[in-house]
RNA sequence: GGAAGCGUGGCCGAGUGGUUUAAGGCAGCGGUCUUGAAAACCGCCGAAGGUGCGAGCCUUCCGUGAGUUCGAAUCUCACCGCUUCCGCCA
């Protein structure tokens, strides 16, 4: 969420930094909207300062054993005046509240300027793309053989499932220990396990909600409606970042570094047609997932070491990568600048997101409420960042095509070998 | 699933319709004292919002939401959470 006193003061400057990413603000509807809740708020306040005022005389009047008759036929009406005003400013609060947590974040100044993902800029590679000296096959036929099965996936569940098996299902378990034991060990994160179901007021939080609740899935119990609505994580960034939601941190909790491992669920509505063939894109995958709370003054800082981090995970798999900046365009909803790194995929010669670090800045910060006390004793909000460490699924797909052996075997990466009972390779 | 109890500031805890402007304590911050520290004493010490150049003034918040009342932490209803006992269960 923004700060409305931004909005208040400079609305002509947000509307232009918000066009920069595609949205569109209504700088007169707001200026009106703003106008009238600043009326009823006054008149409002007026009248419950009146009924204050009359009902303390009241009280002294009887405890004196007054007559209070004559004050009490004066206010007699003032219930149903502060009622009409509360209902009448409560509905435009609400009207504004809803429109604020629909407007996106404003991009960072160095975000570079685009309309969509042709806009994004490269700022760095590493890592050189192997030659192969036979066909190359992509991550659905090297894994077949190897236990990677989607028509049981699809008996199961449905389209975007599948069911790993075998070395496959240990290399994709394999994956997931070596990343989250190095954020652990090497990066300085703390471990977390969370829950997999949200209440709705996390998901406002974080800014999946209200915007985007069509990519969610939401769940019942017992096939029974809740009082609150929850759905399935879509990113163990919900829970994480939640942790701090409504809390003010001491300046010395900060910086707070966590990480967890964790199953991610999406709709994927709106992407009907692409990348239908294989786990690139699945309802359910894995994800060993970063989340920063930090200091204001250290939040950019902090983004590059992230970045760092997950390439930490690339580099030691031996996974040829890029790292780009997404351009105004193209970033998330809450992002205040989003670095992502894309992993070399041989057999779609290109290559594909496995990871994205966004520092939010406050704007997930002030819809949760969390905050530090700083070192003059004033509560500010923090700011949240978070990065895939990587995505699991999609890191599984980079190994099964980068280390494919002509004889159709997997070389196992070494780091992960110990956690393959010593195995060097699969399949062949 | 059955039964009972409990939700008050960072923490503990008093408060069962009327100057509550939420007592008191702990923690924290500032000061006096001290060579320094501790102890003691004095003072400060919740959050959000509105308005104003500003000192300030005003409003809201006692789990959440409705309601009763001139007036609600206090009364009513619903919901959420926690604790204990019984049953069931990985």
């Amino acid at each position: 969420m923004l700060d409305i006193q931004l909005l208040r003061s400079n609305i002509d400057e947000v509307a232009a930094r918000l066009a920069s990413r595609g949205y569109t603000l209504d700088v007169e509807a707001f200026n009106a909207l703003e106008a009238e809740r600043k009326f009823l708020q006054t008149r409002m306040q007026e009248l419950q300062s009146k009924r204050n005022t009359v009902s303390k005389q009241i009280g002294i009047a009887k405890k004196n054993g007054e007559d209070v008759s004559a004050i009490m036929a004066e206010v007699a009406t003032l219930g149903d005046e502060l009622k009409a005003a509360e209902d009448g400013f409560a509905a435009v609060q609400k009207q504004l509240d809803d429109w604020m947590m629909s407007i996106p974040n404003l991009p960072h100044e160095s975000v570079p300027a685009g309309d969509d993902e042709s806009g994004n800029v490269e700022v760095r590679r590493w890592g050189t793309p192997r030659s192969f000296d036979f066909e190359v096959k992509d991550h659905v036929d090297v894994g077949a053989p190897l236990g990677l099965d989607f028509d049981t996936g699809a008996k199961l569940s449905g389209a975007r499932f599948t069911v790993l098996k075998g070395d496959i299902a240990r290399l994709h378990r394999a994956l997931a220990q070596f990343m989250l034991n190095t954020h652990t060990g090497e990066h300085g994160y703390e471990e977390h396990y969370t829950p997999y179901i949200v209440n709705d007021s996390a998901l406002l939080g974080t800014g999946q909600l209200p915007k985007f609740a069509e990519d969610m899935f939401k769940v019942t119990r017992g096939g029974e409606e809740g009082t609150v609505d929850q759905y399935l994580i879509s990113t163990s960034e919900i829970t994480l970042t939640n942790t701090v939601a409504d809390s003010i941190l001491k300046l010395e909790e900060l910086p707070r570094k966590m990480t967890a491992h964790s199953p991610c669920f999406r709709s994927e509505a709106g992407s009907y047609g692409r990348d239908t063939r294989g786990m690139i894109r699945q309802h359910q995958f894995d994800k060993v997932e970063m989340v920063r709370i930090e200091h204001p003054d250290n939040s950019f800082a902090a983004l590059d070491e992230m970045v760092n981090h997950a390439e930490n995970i690339l580099k030691a798999l031996g996974l040829p990568y890029r790292v780009i900046t997404l351009c105004t365009g193209d970033m998330g909803f809450g992002s205040h600048k989003t670095f992502d790194l894309e992993v070399w995929l041989p057999a779609q010669n290109t290559y594909r997101e496995i990871s994205s670090c966004s520092n939010m800045g406050d704007f997930q910060a002030r819809r949760m409420m969390a905050r530090f006390k700083d070192a003059d004793g004033k509560n500010r909000y923090v700011h949240t960042l978070n990065g895939s460490g990587l995505a699991v699924g999609r890191t599984l797909v980079a190994v099964l095509e980068n280390y494919q052996n002509a004889d159709g075997s997997v070389t196992v990466p070494e780091v992960l070998r110990p956690y393959m009972g010593g195995k060097d390779k699969i399949g062949g």
